[in-house]
DNA sequence: ATCCAATCGATCAAAATATATCGATATAAA
DNA sequence: TTTATATCGATATATTTTGATCGATTGGAT
C-alpha cells in the first residue's frame, strides 16, 4: 500500500494562504489608479521576496510581463478565479452568539466564494432574526436543510460545551467539512474535514515575534 | 553585511501553532483523570505523527520517559510555561463593535496569558459599558493609557475604513504590536509588528481540502 | 533478578518551502 | 534602429520542516 502524502497539480499550501493577501492588497493598489504592478513592489509591500511573489502568483496566472510587471486588472481577474470559483461554496452557520454574528457580518467571505445562507441556534428568542440579511433558524431545522440544500460546509461557533454535539449533529446531516471556531477540538470520521480556527495559535505566534522584537532590542540597541 | 534569515534558539513557527493545540487537548486528557500520554496516543487524536510531537514537545519539556511516555502535569506545566510566561502579556482591543465583543467573550486568551484589559470605541453609547468585565472607553483615553500602562500589544477590531487611521494612532501612542483583524493591509513603522488575522486564508485551505476531498471520492469509488 | 514490550530522543533521510542565478523578452531611451 | 534596463519565468540551490530508523531506558511481567 502506497500513501499519498503529496499534492500533485495542487497549490501547495503556504501559497494558500497567501494568494488570499495578494488579492487584498491588489485591490488597493487598483483603486489608488495602479495598473500594473511589478513582483518586488509587490513584495517589498507585503514583506515577501519578489522570487516567492512570482512563484506564488505563477499558480493562478500567465498575465506577468517582462519589464512591466502584472497587468492589475489580468492578476486581479486570475487570482479572484482562482479563488472564486475554485471554491465556491455555500454553508450554514450553527450558533448565532456573539462570534457567531460577527461572522455573520464578515464580508470578506462572499469575496472569497464563501455565502453562509443561514445560522441556526437553539435560542428561540433568535428564532426569525436576521444578521446581515441571514436568518435565525432553529436548530431542529438543520439536518433536513442540509439534506434538501446539499449543503457541505458549516460553520461551528457554538458555545464549547455544544461542540462535539453539534458536531455529531452535522455528520449525521451529512456535512462534510466543519470549520471549527470553537475552542474544543472535535471527534469526526475519516471522510469528513475538521478545521481548527486557532486564535490561541495565532496569539503565541505574535507574542513570541514580540519577545523576540524587544530581545534584539535589547541587545542590539535599537535596530540591528 | 548579513542577513539574519534563521531564528536560532527560537523555537518554529510551525511547532509554535500546534503547542496550544496540545495544551488544549492535554487538559482534556488531564480532567477524563490521565496522569501519563505517550506521543502516539497524542499523535493518534490529533492526526499528527509520533514523532512529530515528541519532537514538538522537546522544545518545551524534557519530561518525556520511556515506557510510560509524558507524565501529564508536568508536561501541561511546562507547555503552560511556556505558553504563559513567555508570553504573558496585557493587550487593549480596539474598536467593542461584533467583532470586537466576540473576542473579548473569547475565553480562551486568558489561558494563554493575553489578558484584554479594556476596549475602546469611538460610539459614546457604549462608553461606560463593560463586556466579560471589560470596561469600553473613549478611544480619546487610548493615547495616554497605553503609555501609562506600558501595554505593548493592540488588538485591532475597528471597521475597515478606519484601520490605517487607527494604526496610526497606536503606533504613536507606543503600541509595539498589532494583531489585526480587519480585512485591510496596514502600513506601520519596522519597528512596529502586525500579524494580519486572515480568514480568508483558513476558507482558501479548507476550500481546497474539501474539493480534494470530493475529487478523491469521485475517482477511487470512496476512500483510497 | 531477568526478560520483554513500550517509549523516548538522537541521528539520518525525505519532502516541502523558500531563495538565488540566469537567460529571455518587452519597453523605453539614445 | 540599436542599446540599456527592468522584469518575468525556468532551473538550480539552500533552508526549513517533517518523517524514518535505531539504540537507550524505563516499568512491569515472569
Amino acid at each position: 500500500m502506497e500513501i499519498a502524502r503529496t499534492n500533485p497539480g495542487g497549490t501547495n499550501t503556504a501559497t494558500l494562504t497567501r494568494l488570499p493577501k495578494y488579492l487584498a492588497y491588489l485591490k488597493i493598489k487598483q483603486k489608488q489608479g495602479v495598473t500594473a504592478i511589478s513582483s518586488t513592489r509587490i513584495a517589498n509591500d507585503l514583506r515577501l521576496t519578489p522570487i516567492l511573489v512570482r512563484k506564488d502568483l505563477a499558480t493562478v496566472s500567465q498575465a506577468g510581463r517582462p519589464k512591466t510587471g502584472y497587468p492589475m486588472d489580468a492578476l486581479i481577474g486570475d487570482l479572484e478565479r482562482f479563488l472564486g470559483c475554485e471554491n465556491a461554496r455555500d454553508a450554514f452557520l450553527v450558533g448565532a452568539g456573539r462570534l457567531g454574528r460577527a461572522l455573520m457580518g464578515y464580508g470578506q467571505f462572499q469575496d472569497y466564494g464563501l455565502t453562509i445562507l443561514a445560522a441556526f441556534d437553539t435560542d428561540e428568542a433568535l428564532h426569525g432574526r436576521e444578521f446581515d440579511g441571514k436568518p435565525v433558524l432553529p436548530v431542529e431545522k438543520l439536518p433536513d436543510l442540509v439534506r434538501r440544500m446539499q449543503v457541505h460546509l458549516a460553520i461551528l461557533a457554538v458555545p464549547d460545551s455544544a461542540a462535539q454535539a453539534t458536531a455529531d449533529l452535522l455528520v449525521q446531516s451529512g456535512v462534510r467539512a466543519i470549520w471549527n471556531f470553537t475552542t474544543e477540538t472535535i471527534a469526526v470520521p475519516d471522510n469528513v474535514l475538521v478545521q481548527h480556527e486557532n486564535l490561541a495559535a495565532s496569539l503565541a505566534i505574535l507574542s513570541k515575534r514580540l519577545a523576540a522584537l524587544f530581545d534584539r532590542e535589547k541587545q542590539g540597541g535599537t535596530q540591528p
